[in-house]
DNA sequence: TATCTATATTGTAATATTGCAATATAAATA
DNA sequence: TATTTATATTGCAATATTACAATATAGATA
Protein backbone atom coordinates (compact mmCIF):
# COMPACT_ATOMS: atom_id res chain seq x y z
CA UNK A 1 0.00 0.00 0.00
CA UNK A 2 2.98 2.46 0.46
CA UNK A 3 1.76 3.83 3.58
CA UNK A 4 3.94 2.92 6.82
CA UNK A 5 2.07 1.70 9.72
CA UNK A 6 3.83 4.00 12.04
CA UNK A 7 0.97 4.01 14.51
CA UNK A 8 1.74 0.56 15.68
CA UNK A 9 5.68 1.46 16.50
CA UNK A 10 7.26 3.85 19.18
CA UNK A 11 7.78 7.31 18.76
CA UNK A 12 11.32 7.07 18.68
CA UNK A 13 11.69 4.49 15.98
CA UNK A 14 9.57 6.19 13.84
CA UNK A 15 11.93 9.38 14.55
CA UNK A 16 14.94 7.22 13.96
CA UNK A 17 13.21 6.04 10.97
CA UNK A 18 12.54 9.38 9.54
CA UNK A 19 15.54 10.83 9.79
CA UNK A 20 17.42 7.36 8.32
CA UNK A 21 14.86 7.98 5.30
CA UNK A 22 15.90 11.22 4.94
CA UNK A 23 19.97 10.73 4.48
CA UNK A 24 18.97 7.45 2.06
CA UNK A 25 19.27 9.22 -1.21
CA UNK A 26 22.46 10.05 -2.78
CA UNK A 27 21.79 13.40 -3.40
CA UNK A 28 21.36 13.99 0.28
CA UNK A 29 24.28 12.28 1.33
CA UNK A 30 25.99 14.53 -1.43
CA UNK A 31 24.25 17.51 -0.06
CA UNK A 32 25.49 16.76 3.76
CA UNK A 33 28.79 15.83 2.73
CA UNK A 34 29.02 19.24 0.74
CA UNK A 35 27.84 20.95 3.61
CA UNK A 36 30.92 19.20 5.82
CA UNK A 37 33.58 19.86 3.08
CA UNK A 38 33.22 23.65 2.58
CA UNK A 39 32.91 24.20 6.14
CA UNK A 40 30.93 27.22 6.84
CA UNK A 41 27.45 27.99 5.31
CA UNK A 42 26.93 27.52 2.22
CA UNK A 43 24.47 30.32 0.00
CA UNK A 44 22.85 28.56 -2.53
CA UNK A 45 25.67 27.21 -4.46
CA UNK A 46 24.42 23.84 -4.08
CA UNK A 47 22.29 23.64 -7.27
CA UNK A 48 25.15 23.51 -9.06
CA UNK A 49 27.62 20.89 -7.12
CA UNK A 50 24.71 18.15 -7.88
CA UNK A 51 23.98 17.06 -11.04
CA UNK A 52 19.42 17.74 -10.53
CA UNK A 53 17.90 20.31 -11.68
CA UNK A 54 17.24 23.10 -9.23
CA UNK A 55 13.55 22.27 -7.99
CA UNK A 56 14.32 18.86 -7.61
CA UNK A 57 17.72 19.80 -5.38
CA UNK A 58 15.17 22.13 -3.48
CA UNK A 59 13.06 19.51 -2.74
CA UNK A 60 16.05 17.16 -1.73
CA UNK A 61 17.04 20.45 0.85
CA UNK A 62 13.61 20.73 1.88
CA UNK A 63 13.48 17.07 3.07
CA UNK A 64 16.56 17.61 4.92
CA UNK A 65 15.09 20.33 7.02
CA UNK A 66 12.37 18.91 7.73
CA UNK A 67 14.00 15.56 9.24
CA UNK A 68 15.87 18.55 11.23
CA UNK A 69 18.82 17.08 9.74
CA UNK A 70 19.93 20.96 8.07
CA UNK A 71 19.34 24.25 8.92
CA UNK A 72 18.41 27.35 6.25
CA UNK A 73 18.98 31.02 7.23
CA UNK A 74 17.75 33.51 4.83
CA UNK A 75 20.65 35.83 3.97
CA UNK A 76 19.98 38.89 1.69
CA UNK A 77 18.43 37.16 -1.51
CA UNK A 78 19.90 34.27 -0.46
CA UNK A 79 19.69 31.32 2.03
CA UNK A 80 22.99 30.01 3.95
CA UNK A 81 22.55 26.19 4.65
CA UNK A 82 24.28 24.06 7.42
CA UNK A 83 24.08 21.35 9.40
CA UNK A 84 21.86 20.69 12.32
CA UNK A 85 23.62 19.10 15.42
CA UNK A 86 19.90 18.53 16.91
CA UNK A 87 19.28 15.94 14.08
CA UNK A 88 22.18 14.39 13.50
CA UNK A 89 22.54 14.04 17.51
CA UNK A 90 19.50 11.57 17.55
CA UNK A 91 20.57 9.28 15.39
CA UNK A 92 24.03 9.35 16.94
CA UNK A 93 22.99 7.67 20.48
CA UNK A 94 21.26 5.06 17.70
CA UNK A 95 24.25 3.89 15.97
CA UNK A 96 26.87 4.01 19.41
CA UNK A 97 24.58 1.50 20.82
CA UNK A 98 24.58 -0.88 18.05
CA UNK A 99 28.69 -0.28 17.87
CA UNK A 100 28.80 -1.13 21.36
CA UNK A 101 26.84 -3.74 20.75
CA UNK A 102 28.70 -5.35 17.89
CA UNK A 103 31.89 -4.53 19.84
CA UNK A 104 30.92 -7.22 22.42
CA UNK A 105 28.66 -9.55 21.30
CA UNK A 106 29.80 -13.22 21.79
CA UNK A 107 28.99 -16.70 20.72
CA UNK A 108 26.66 -15.70 17.50
CA UNK A 109 25.98 -18.50 15.55
CA UNK A 110 25.98 -16.08 12.52
CA UNK B 1 10.00 10.39 -11.55
CA UNK B 2 10.25 7.86 -8.47
CA UNK B 3 13.85 6.53 -10.55
CA UNK B 4 17.32 7.62 -8.18
CA UNK B 5 20.10 9.08 -10.62
CA UNK B 6 22.30 7.10 -9.26
CA UNK B 7 24.50 6.68 -11.94
CA UNK B 8 25.53 10.54 -11.07
CA UNK B 9 26.85 10.32 -7.63
CA UNK B 10 30.00 8.15 -6.39
CA UNK B 11 29.90 4.33 -5.67
CA UNK B 12 29.92 5.48 -2.03
CA UNK B 13 27.12 8.12 -2.00
CA UNK B 14 25.10 5.40 -3.52
CA UNK B 15 26.17 2.68 -0.66
CA UNK B 16 25.34 5.14 1.87
CA UNK B 17 22.29 6.08 1.00
CA UNK B 18 20.93 2.33 0.15
CA UNK B 19 22.25 1.62 3.67
CA UNK B 20 20.25 4.74 5.49
CA UNK B 21 17.03 3.76 3.34
CA UNK B 22 17.27 0.33 4.54
CA UNK B 23 17.41 1.57 7.49
CA UNK B 24 14.66 4.09 7.00
CA UNK B 25 11.33 2.04 8.42
CA UNK B 26 10.57 1.80 11.86
CA UNK B 27 9.41 -2.11 11.06
CA UNK B 28 13.52 -2.05 10.24
CA UNK B 29 14.57 -0.10 13.24
CA UNK B 30 12.47 -2.43 15.24
CA UNK B 31 13.83 -5.91 14.16
CA UNK B 32 17.30 -4.39 14.54
CA UNK B 33 16.69 -3.04 18.19
CA UNK B 34 15.25 -6.41 18.67
CA UNK B 35 18.25 -8.51 17.44
CA UNK B 36 20.12 -6.61 19.88
CA UNK B 37 18.08 -6.60 22.68
CA UNK B 38 17.80 -10.78 22.71
CA UNK B 39 21.46 -10.48 22.42
CA UNK B 40 21.61 -13.88 20.05
CA UNK B 41 20.60 -15.28 17.11
CA UNK B 42 16.67 -15.24 16.75
CA UNK B 43 14.82 -17.77 15.10
CA UNK B 44 11.50 -16.76 13.81
CA UNK B 45 9.80 -14.75 16.92
CA UNK B 46 10.53 -11.69 15.25
CA UNK B 47 7.12 -12.09 13.14
CA UNK B 48 5.52 -12.19 16.81
CA UNK B 49 7.52 -9.12 18.07
CA UNK B 50 6.12 -6.91 15.12
CA UNK B 51 2.67 -5.61 14.26
CA UNK B 52 2.85 -6.87 10.64
CA UNK B 53 1.76 -9.77 8.54
CA UNK B 54 4.42 -12.40 8.20
CA UNK B 55 4.95 -11.50 4.33
CA UNK B 56 5.77 -7.87 5.20
CA UNK B 57 7.99 -9.03 8.17
CA UNK B 58 9.77 -11.56 5.84
CA UNK B 59 10.01 -8.62 3.15
CA UNK B 60 11.65 -6.03 5.82
CA UNK B 61 14.28 -9.16 6.10
CA UNK B 62 14.85 -9.26 2.76
CA UNK B 63 15.53 -5.70 2.67
CA UNK B 64 17.86 -5.44 5.66
CA UNK B 65 19.38 -8.82 4.59
CA UNK B 66 20.37 -7.17 0.49
CA UNK B 67 21.42 -4.19 2.25
CA UNK B 68 23.82 -6.01 4.35
CA UNK B 69 22.44 -4.82 7.88
CA UNK B 70 21.14 -8.71 8.94
CA UNK B 71 22.94 -12.45 7.91
CA UNK B 72 20.55 -15.19 8.14
CA UNK B 73 21.14 -18.94 8.58
CA UNK B 74 18.75 -21.99 8.31
CA UNK B 75 18.90 -23.60 11.72
CA UNK B 76 17.02 -26.82 10.57
CA UNK B 77 13.71 -25.44 9.28
CA UNK B 78 14.19 -22.24 11.25
CA UNK B 79 16.34 -19.38 10.45
CA UNK B 80 18.44 -17.74 12.72
CA UNK B 81 18.83 -13.77 12.34
CA UNK B 82 21.62 -11.57 13.41
CA UNK B 83 23.36 -8.27 13.02
CA UNK B 84 25.86 -7.96 10.01
CA UNK B 85 28.89 -5.76 11.35
CA UNK B 86 29.73 -5.61 7.78
CA UNK B 87 27.21 -2.85 6.81
CA UNK B 88 26.99 -1.21 10.17
CA UNK B 89 30.85 -0.35 9.62
CA UNK B 90 30.43 0.87 6.48
CA UNK B 91 27.91 3.44 7.72
CA UNK B 92 30.11 4.04 10.91
CA UNK B 93 33.03 6.14 9.33
CA UNK B 94 30.13 8.66 7.82
CA UNK B 95 28.37 9.58 11.08
CA UNK B 96 32.20 9.55 12.46
CA UNK B 97 33.23 11.99 10.03
CA UNK B 98 30.11 13.85 10.94
CA UNK B 99 30.22 13.85 14.39
CA UNK B 100 33.90 15.11 14.47
CA UNK B 101 32.86 17.73 12.06
CA UNK B 102 30.18 19.04 14.46
CA UNK B 103 32.14 18.95 17.54
CA UNK B 104 34.48 21.55 16.07
CA UNK B 105 32.86 23.54 13.97
CA UNK B 106 32.80 27.35 14.41
CA UNK B 107 32.43 30.65 13.00
CA UNK B 108 29.03 28.94 11.78
CA UNK B 109 26.03 31.34 10.68
CA UNK B 110 23.66 29.08 11.65
C1' DT C 1 5.43 -40.64 3.00
C1' DA C 2 2.03 -37.32 4.97
C1' DT C 3 1.76 -33.57 7.77
C1' DC C 4 3.24 -29.76 10.36
C1' DT C 5 5.95 -25.56 10.98
C1' DA C 6 8.63 -21.77 9.46
C1' DT C 7 9.75 -18.81 5.98
C1' DA C 8 9.72 -17.05 1.11
C1' DT C 9 7.46 -15.68 -3.14
C1' DT C 10 3.85 -13.92 -6.07
C1' DG C 11 0.37 -10.83 -7.28
C1' DT C 12 -1.98 -6.80 -6.45
C1' DA C 13 -3.78 -2.39 -4.54
C1' DA C 14 -2.72 1.84 -2.28
C1' DT C 15 0.43 5.27 -1.40
C1' DA C 16 5.10 7.54 -1.60
C1' DT C 17 9.12 9.19 -3.93
C1' DT C 18 11.79 11.17 -7.57
C1' DG C 19 12.55 14.42 -11.13
C1' DC C 20 11.58 18.31 -13.82
C1' DA C 21 9.13 22.08 -16.58
C1' DA C 22 6.56 25.86 -15.64
C1' DT C 23 5.57 29.18 -12.59
C1' DA C 24 5.58 31.86 -8.30
C1' DT C 25 7.85 34.49 -4.77
C1' DA C 26 10.91 37.58 -2.59
C1' DA C 27 14.92 40.25 -1.84
C1' DA C 28 18.53 43.12 -4.22
C1' DT C 29 19.73 46.34 -7.41
C1' DA C 30 19.62 49.15 -11.57
C1' DT D 1 9.43 50.76 -10.19
C1' DA D 2 11.43 47.28 -13.44
C1' DT D 3 14.66 43.85 -13.64
C1' DT D 4 17.65 40.48 -12.00
C1' DT D 5 18.87 36.68 -9.00
C1' DA D 6 17.93 33.00 -5.81
C1' DT D 7 14.87 29.83 -4.11
C1' DA D 8 10.21 27.65 -3.51
C1' DT D 9 5.90 25.71 -5.17
C1' DT D 10 2.79 23.39 -8.31
C1' DG D 11 1.50 19.86 -11.32
C1' DC D 12 2.44 15.80 -13.43
C1' DA D 13 4.54 11.40 -15.17
C1' DA D 14 7.33 7.48 -14.02
C1' DT D 15 8.85 4.45 -10.72
C1' DA D 16 9.35 2.61 -5.89
C1' DT D 17 7.61 1.19 -1.49
C1' DT D 18 4.46 -0.81 1.73
C1' DA D 19 1.22 -4.21 3.09
C1' DC D 20 -1.10 -8.42 2.79
C1' DA D 21 -3.83 -12.60 0.98
C1' DA D 22 -2.84 -16.55 -1.31
C1' DT D 23 0.36 -19.72 -2.35
C1' DA D 24 4.85 -22.07 -2.59
C1' DT D 25 8.84 -24.17 -0.53
C1' DA D 26 11.64 -26.75 2.51
C1' DG D 27 13.04 -28.98 6.60
C1' DA D 28 11.28 -31.68 10.75
C1' DT D 29 8.60 -35.02 12.59
C1' DA D 30 4.77 -38.24 13.11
Amino acid sequence: MGITKSEHFTDEQNELATLAKAIGHPARIAIIEHLIKVNSCVCGDIVNELPLAQPTVSQHLKELKNAGLIKGNFEGNAICYCLNEEGFNKIKGFFQHINTYLENKKNQCC
